[in-house]
DNA sequence: TAAATGTATACGGATATGTGAATGTCTGGG
DNA sequence: CCCAGACATTCACATATCCGTATACATTTA
């Protein structure tokens, strides 16, 4: 398949269209969009398989954790087409709300915080959203 | 399904995308697409009536004919959308090709030139290429 | 090294999509 | 009014996606 194509293919999906919307924001490991998407991680997961092989993002890790961010698709296609989808997030609410949840998710320390993952707040360790705030 | 998804599905195929890269040039009748395509008939208008259902085409009706051109998405998202698209067309040869398919079909005749639709020669009619070359 | 956390993959089923071939439908001309 | 040309739609079939559930893999910690 042609680049174009696998990025267009990446991009028609609303579950990816909502973690590309949330990697905007900056990068986040697999808990951190599994939280704020309210979706199973299974899905979160396959769903970032098929945006890194759609060469839309790019992933590392760090300890036990996936960290994905952002990647330039097609040699520098990224500006053009963030900026596109940027606009386009703006004017859905899904989107905004994400962003808002996500903010809020932030604020509260993230996937440590017990309201949501009461397990992970007895290890004491940090996803990338809680390292970046 | 929400707007963003839709307008994103639309893209992700090599035939639709094709057929965007086709009209950035100008409204064009479906027999000019299928020429330049050199794609079965029904496919392209499949795949027309799958870009307008996404609202990135609209078309209109001359004569016997329907003229497709691009629509504006999402209210006021095309220029970025299609700003996108042109720099990545730019960079893959079957798009470039198309192009120049398309260029020499316009300076041919178009739909009329007997080299590659020789029951048309005879009508008289003209696509929508013919008409503005 | 065993247990627990974080993430990825396998499996199965429902749905969507893409395509060729055949058939409808609409329009202009005789 | 009938025919031919230009498009659209239907049917049947293969393939691709998407999802929930269960399970495998990796890493950290006790």
């Amino acid at each position: 398949m042609k680049e174009l194509e696998r990025i267009c293919k990446g991009l028609a999906d609303t579950n990816r269209l909502r973690i590309l919307n949330l990697l905007l924001h900056g990068e986040l490991c697999v808990c951190d969009l599994q939280y704020v998407l309210a979706s199973p991680q299974p899905n979160v997961s396959r769903h970032l398989t098929y945006l890194k092989n759609s060469g839309l993002v790019l992933d590392r890790r760090d300890g036990a954790r996936m960290c994905y961010r952002l990647a330039d698709p097609h040699e520098g296609l990224g500006r053009q087409l963030f900026g596109f989808l940027q606009a386009a997030f703006k004017k859905e609410e899904v989107f905004v709300q994400d962003s808002r949840r996500l903010k809020e998710a932030v604020e509260a320390g993230c996937c440590n915080a017990s309201a949501w993952r009461p397990y992970s707040a007895l290890t004491g360790s940090r996803g990338a959203l809680a390292q970046r705030a």
